[in-house]
DNA sequence: TATGAATGAGTCTTCATTCAT
DNA sequence: AATGAATGAAGACTCATTCAT
């Protein structure tokens, strides 16, 4: 082999420079992760970044992508175990932040959603990783729906969006302060919010923010 | 001496540089946001920012306070023309991002929890904000247990947590992708997870995420 | 005057801080001026360049432009003291390097000529520059013929172009070797090169490189 | 050891190399004309390099070099057909910039003209080239005043200065506006201006700038 | 109060060069 | 001979901050 160095390096390592970008996001915040303060992570020099990545916004990026779009992957096998409703549920819970390292996964969420505020390309893409995720609780209900396990009146798409707004709802919380929610506390709450999709009674005729009809 | 308005000039003058600083956010990113273009933002120069603000990240505290603070005071006002738990149905849309000014406002919640991550002190601040907010829905939640309105079996910080979550959760998804849902989505949405909490049988016995304790 | 400074400065300013870069390029070479020795020249810091330019390239190009878009003005007024061919004459020669000061203005003329070849956006504004130089020549010429001091045979735009090739010609060779050209030798060099504009009764029938017409 | 041809294809290599620098100078120009930029323009890593040039200077330096020495000897290769005051003008005419290839030698000649302005070590390398060329010119131009084609009073080596700056300065021309100037129209002027050699009587009591002596 | 000139540190980026393989 | 990983210095650029007016 005539190669200096191997090929498949190249990769694991973009991944590695990667990873050391984001202990350092989630050690010194974004707005203070310099390049050779993530080449320092790694114990190499700043020049190094170039042979992997074209500018910082590419290392941030890959980073990005490296580490989320695995996320409804896992949603995904946990789901597989399960039937019916419990598919659901097994998927949502095992989004939830329950260790340190699902807790940074969202610290670091947090932080590329705010950095990509006021930068319409970086917004864009962080919209298609999270319709992507949708997609995934989308097809689960539609199935869930024609099995009869929930409702028909149920919109899939509006419920996905609400099943992942609670766990992300729930994952702002526990960032913000994360010894004050235990994970048994949020999986029963979860639990219980996806166990009301199966009554949907109320969903029926409310508008707007006014809402007096129930006081009838 | 006539110039008895000069301190509330002066008060002024900071929401106004506050306001330009939240614009330029929102349009340009925090990475982007420098003092010039905040004080170009007003038709001003960079030094005059220097009698009004120590330093930037005073501004842009002072910026974060102004428009965050402002939001469960909405929130206690929606409540005060409703009674029992239309009370906190009330207070909950009163939060949901339903113009572009709400959106906005959940923008820049997104932009500065971003910006506080890996930045201990900042992200003390935030808590401190979240822990306000929640408190609010807690003391509506106790007292709707006590009138017999909700469960006595429901732990109202927790509950209070659980619709706070629902609400920022939904919010991201509508910063995410402004088009795709509508209040006549999302009030529904938000009312039936109110109307859940009534019936928290099902919060009773669930552990961990094995769960396969209801299937039995 | 509430003003801190005066605006007149700026562009004065801008002008001493092209001044500077102009030295440095003479000293050093363009690939060695860096904005930190432009500055040092002048006895500032970094910093205050982008008070005045927006980045290097633009300090470059008003440098360059300050100079040159001159050095016509100077052929012009040269010219007016003169009638007949003695005008063309009297420019061609106002234009030739006889002291420092106009050999160091073609040294920094092959500088941003050798700096524009690859550099497509900074040739068409050499070619501008270029092409106004000659209008002048040109202008002259078209009059001279119309007054009979110059053949009508005469293609006012390329003898325009072939007097500017001379003096060019000229001044790329003394830029070479500063010492081994004078004025009294270089003058009557041009001055023949333009008498030789009345008789051009052998540039007729010449065609191509083959040229054997002169043998018959 | 069949190894006899390897010290040729080290200078063959060598010259590859050089022609590659020469074509990414005239496409991307030479501020931006990098190792890696050059190697990857021969299908090679930076690396290779360093096993044919010590630096870039030296690259850089050859590269110059294998073009422009080879340029006179085109000269004297058309001289050689030709007699009299033809040699001349067939030297001078094969000089002159006629096609795609002949133009790129002139852009890289002021390329690196301009490169060299400021830096004395260079300066004084394209002084010898420059030299070398004219002595071509005032040989040919010492024998024709031998022979009686020239007159005796011309000075050869400000002769052979003055056909280089014409045919230099024409070349300017053409490389800042390629398409604006044909050869027929080059030629003729080229060739007026050498036959304006033999009558060089104006050439005789010219001073300075002032001149006015011809009106008399 | 407000300006804008000037500073200077910090960061990204580029790149020639070295060297183990 | 050739690769490409890694270095480290240098340069451009940004920007918060200071300060005389």
């Amino acid at each position: 082999m005539p190669r200096g160095r191997t090929k498949g390096d190249h990769e694991a390592k973009r991944a590695e420079i990667a990873e050391a970008a984001c202990q350092v996001i989630l050690r010194l915040g974004i707005a203070q992760t310099s390049l050779s303060e993530i080449s320092r992570e790694m114990g190499y020099t700043t020049g190094i970044l170039r042979h992997y990545f074209a500018d910082k916004e590419e290392l941030l990026l890959y980073a990005k992508n490296l580490f989320f779009d695995r996320s409804f992957e896992r949603a995904r096998a946990a789901a597989i175990r399960h039937d019916g409703i419990e598919k659901l549920r097994a998927m949502a819970i095992s989004l939830l932040p329950t260790d340190t390292e699902s807790v940074d996964r969202y610290r670091l969420l947090a932080t590329f959603n705010g950095h990509a505020i006021g930068n319409s390309r970086l917004m864009k893409l962080q919209q298609k990783r999270n319709v992507r995720h949708w997609h995934v609780f989308e097809e689960v209900i539609t199935a869930l729906i024609e099995s009869g396990d929930l409702p028909a009146q149920l919109n899939p798409r509006l419920e996905a969006c609400g099943i992942l707004a609670m766990i992300d709802g729930l994952a702002d919380q526990v960032i913000m302060e994360p010894g004050a929610w235990s994970t048994n506390e949020l999986v029963p709450l979860l639990s219980r919010y996806i166990e009301s999709l199966r009554k949907p009674a109320s969903l029926a005729p409310q508008m707007g923010r006014t809402a007096k009809q129930r006081s009838a």
